[in-house]
DNA sequence: TATGAATGAGCTTTCATTCAT
DNA sequence: GATGAATGAAAGCTCATTCAT
């Protein structure tokens, strides 16, 4: 299942882009090859010759979805932000990642196969990586929780957050007409960095 | 599909039991009926007798958990509650369905198969039911969102928040050696309410 | 892999009598489930249902060989006999056996597949149980083999040289024209006999 | 699937070696082109291009087995040998032939896939080649045998007698504790020969 | 209700082979 | 000669469901 050819056709990128589609839609196991296949326009047998099978092709994704996450929350480390300033500077950059890789993404953040053990095995090592950086940001924010259950509340918890809105944006659009533009997502970026850093209290009051 | 409740022995609710464990633990797609039968000590054939298939197993247990849900929200309002004291109250009583009812619950909160029509249906309708409550709540709260628009933002991110440590518990547990009891979860929910209300800066102020 | 179904129905018999055929004229890697299936007039997933799969059909297949070979080696051990009584008595018995089940027995005599570890533990085993028998019936005999290793050469010997004739039997009848009847194969025990006590100075002695 | 055996590189030498060692462990169907390619380190392609596909391989075998089997057995007939000269030099020769050329002797012995057309073929054609020879050595070595059907038996049953032991030689090192070397092959021809020439009879009277 | 044999469509993966380079 | 991507068919197996009992 080990994927490092050197020079890889359109059919690799192809089949990385139909499945990212397929999986942000449906969850994995109800995804047939099949239906992969016809989707990226290639044989069916190229998935097995570049991923060695399904579930290499969710592990290849899930690795691009990690180091967008990773060089994300690191790009959002400026020294001279002010508390609020580094906030809103992470939550706009996460939310630009989630848009430019809205698929990606999904999968990333939900919830992820456990049968298939690479795919677990790989979950298991990657949140680890995150925790760990998730605590670096933390104290480098001046943000130095004072007991550390609470790191693993609070870090979950605005992540899930965030992508919230993209997993249920489907459901949202066909009730409310709202047009998901850039002057949305502003919005949307701001409401949430209010909501976290002040509270629905603080944000009620900004509103007022 | 329809289920005749009337008289049902305990194989109907064996079936339930077992498939809201696994399919709180795996995706529904991947999720056998054999294991379901095989789980829940009745005959395959039984599935389709009590639920006409697969599908309205999930069905059924949509159907609890959307009961579930609004039961919550409407016992948390209380009218001589304050503000701090209603979000307080939601959140722990959110907390306790969880805890009561995690399967159903993780299986409620989590992707649902959107390829499965009648689920796809039933989820529609039951968002659309659960966002008129939410504003009932909100006007009620006298939490009265100035723009639309952050309703809908507001909404999904609160539930997602406190979802997202029982999707992420089993990995949490592995990295952190918690104890989840009754104080932590005392904890937790005061933690997310606090954050919910006042935001990370009054969060930090209070645990200075 | 387990086959330990009380009742089987007339299904899991067809089975085993098309692959029985099947694997005896072409080796078990190049006969295919649909065609065992097709000759079986079962669906194919009977195969995995009554076997757990390809594999259950061939264990099955040599545990009934050798069941057989085992019974018709203890059945030729009569104390009474002379040592030419018994060798054509053994020669009778196991050239009937191969006559009446002569598929399982062509398979059962035929190089197994060894890349399926059951089947290659099975024939370990059975080997193993075979080599004692053989020991055994040799001391009962009153045939000591002097050196130990001569009792290791002489037995496969003695047997491939009475399978010989049926594998090559579809040549064989392809190039002479003959009769493979009763009086056929009495000629062809007491000949192999005769060779196998005598020799070939003895067998042509006997025929001047 | 003519193949131009004028100019051939290494590869194909390559390829007719590592295909022979495969074959001689498990079925011709079992071994796939990806693991002979593997194994000869050549590219898949090649297999086609020197063979004209996987059969091709089989072929180049066969031809070469039968051409050392009917060279074996022509050096084998002296004219001034005694009847037991002529069988132990004859089963010294089939025995150094095998020890020799261990792969492709097992490949030609043994059962061969039917549902080949052009190998069915070509076995059908050298079977009957070999039949005459053998005829040929019967009547040179002055065992005019009385009634040819006997001579179709001895035949097979005299090289089933002689390969047997190469094809059980796995499993009986894992039961017995020999070393296959020389000297014990030397008394491994010296038993055979002495069984069939004498018999079993005579073989114990040699051995008292 | 409950059983377990049976169905047929579907699954992922692997096969030998071919092709353009 | 040699490469490796690409093909289409077929492999073994599993799926949810149905049926007679």
């Amino acid at each position: 299942m080990e994927v490092s050819k050197k020079i890889q056709g359109d059919a690799f990128e192809r089949i990385v882009d139909a499945s990212a589609e397929l999986f942000a839609e449906n969850a994995f196991h109800s995804v047939g090859v099949r239906e992969i296949a016809n989707k990226a326009n290639v044989n069916i047998s190229m998935i097995s010759y570049y991923f060695g099978g399904k579930a290499g092709i969710l592990i290849e994704i899930l690795n691009r979805f990690f180091d967008l996450q990773l060089g994300t929350l690191k790009a959002s480390i400026i020294e001279t932000d002010t508390k609020e300033q580094s906030i809103k500077r992470m939550f706009h950059n996460i939310v630009s990642m989630i848009r430019n890789h809205t698929n990606i993404c999904l999968i990333g953040f939900s919830d992820l196969p456990n049968n298939v053990p690479e795919v677990y095995d790989l979950k298991i090592n990657k949140t680890n990586q995150m925790m760990e950086i998730g605590n670096q940001i933390s104290t480098k924010f001046g943000i130095d929780f004072c007991r550390q259950e609470q790191n693993h509340i609070i870090g979950p918890a605005m992540m899930s957050m965030l992508i919230s809105h993209f997993t249920h944006k489907n459901f949202i659009s066909q009730i409310y007409k709202v047009e998901f533009n850039d002057e949305y997502y502003d919005s949307y970026c701001n409401t949430l960095a209010d909501l976290f850093l002040f509270g629905i209290t603080g944000f009620l009051k900004k509103n007022e």
